[in-house]
DNA sequence: AAATAAAGGACTAATTAGGTCGTATATATG
DNA sequence: CATATATACGACCTAATTAGTCCTTTATTT
C-alpha cells in the first residue's frame, strides 16, 4: 500500500538533479537515466508528464533537455503526485464518487479519515521540501 | 500509490463495528461480511491476522466470534498497517536494505523524506482515531 | 453427533506498476 | 539542407501485487 512508485521516484531524482544543475542549464533524459541507471523510456514519459504540467520546460534538438519552469517551493506534493499518478492514483478512490457498493456512512468515515490525513499532510509539504539537497 | 488496500479497509470496518457492539459481545465474520457486503473468506483471513497480533480475541464454535483484546487507543496506525500488509508493504522498501541498485546518496534522501513523513504521521495516529464513531 | 465458527494452506483472477518499441516532431549544427 | 539528437506520444507486453475463492482442519456449543 503506502508506497512510492518508481515513476514518482524517478521524477524526484530527475528534479533534484536539475535543481543541482541550476535553473539555466538543460538536463537531458539520457544524462539522468545513465547516471542513475533508470530505464530511459520510462523516465522520458515521466518527464513528459512534468512538461505537460509545466513543472519543467522542454527544449528539443541537440543540446536540448529540460529545465525547471516553476519554483519547486510553490508546488504542493499533492499536486505533484496527481500529475504523475493521475487524480485517482493518489487516495480518494475505493470509496468515493464512483463506488458501486453503497455501504453505510459509518464505513466511509474511517477511510476518509486516513485519506484526509495523508492529503492534508502532503498539502503542507512542497516539492522543494523533498528535492532540495541542502 | 498512496492507497488503502481492501484488507485494511475491511479490517477497519470490522473493528469499528466491534467497537460499536461493545467490548463484551462477540461479533462473527459472517455478521460483518453480510452486513457490509464484504467477501467472507477475505475478511476471515484479515481477522485471523488481527487475532494473531492479539488486537482481537477469537472464540470458536457456535455463538463465537471476535472481540477486542487491546484498546485501540494504544495501537499506532503504523503497527496496524504492518500487521495487515506485512512489514514491507508499508513504506520502506524500494530503497532500503535489499535494494540491489546502489545509487548515489542524493537519491535515497528524497524517498526517505517522504517515507519518514508518512511513517511519522501514522506513528502519531492511533487505531481509535480512525475507527471511533463518536 | 451435528452445527457453527475460527485457522490456515493452495490456488486463481483481476488490477496495477514497470518497462519496451515504434514512430512522429522539432531543432541545432556542419 | 541533411543528419544527428532530443522530446512527444501511443500501443503494447510483462511482472508484481492485490483481491478473491476453495477446501480442509480444529475447536466448541448445544
Amino acid at each position: 500500500m503506502l508506497k512510492i512508485t518508481r515513476k514518482v521516484e524517478y521524477a524526484l531524482i530527475a528534479l533534484s538533479q536539475m535543481q543541482l544543475n541550476g535553473d539555466e542549464s538543460l538536463t537531458s533524459v539520457k544524462e539522468i537515466s545513465q547516471q542513475n541507471d533508470i530505464p530511459y523510456e520510462l523516465l522520458a514519459k515521466t518527464m513528459q508528464l512534468l512538461a505537460k504540467a509545466e513543472i519543467v520546460e522542454a527544449v528539443k534538438g541537440p543540446q536540448g533537455g529540460y529545465r525547471l519552469k516553476k519554483d519547486p517551493t510553490d508546488i504542493k506534493m499533492t499536486t505533484f503526485f496527481e500529475i504523475i499518478e493521475g487524480p485517482m492514483g493518489f487516495m480518494d478512490c475505493s470509496f468515493d464518487s464512483n463506488c458501486h457498493q453503497i455501504r453505510s456512512c459509518s464505513i466511509r468515515t474511517p477511510i476518509q479519515r486516513i485519506n484526509d490525513s495523508i492529503r492534508n499532510m502532503f498539502n503542507n509539504i512542497s516539492l522543494n521540501d523533498i528535492t532540495r539537497t541542502t
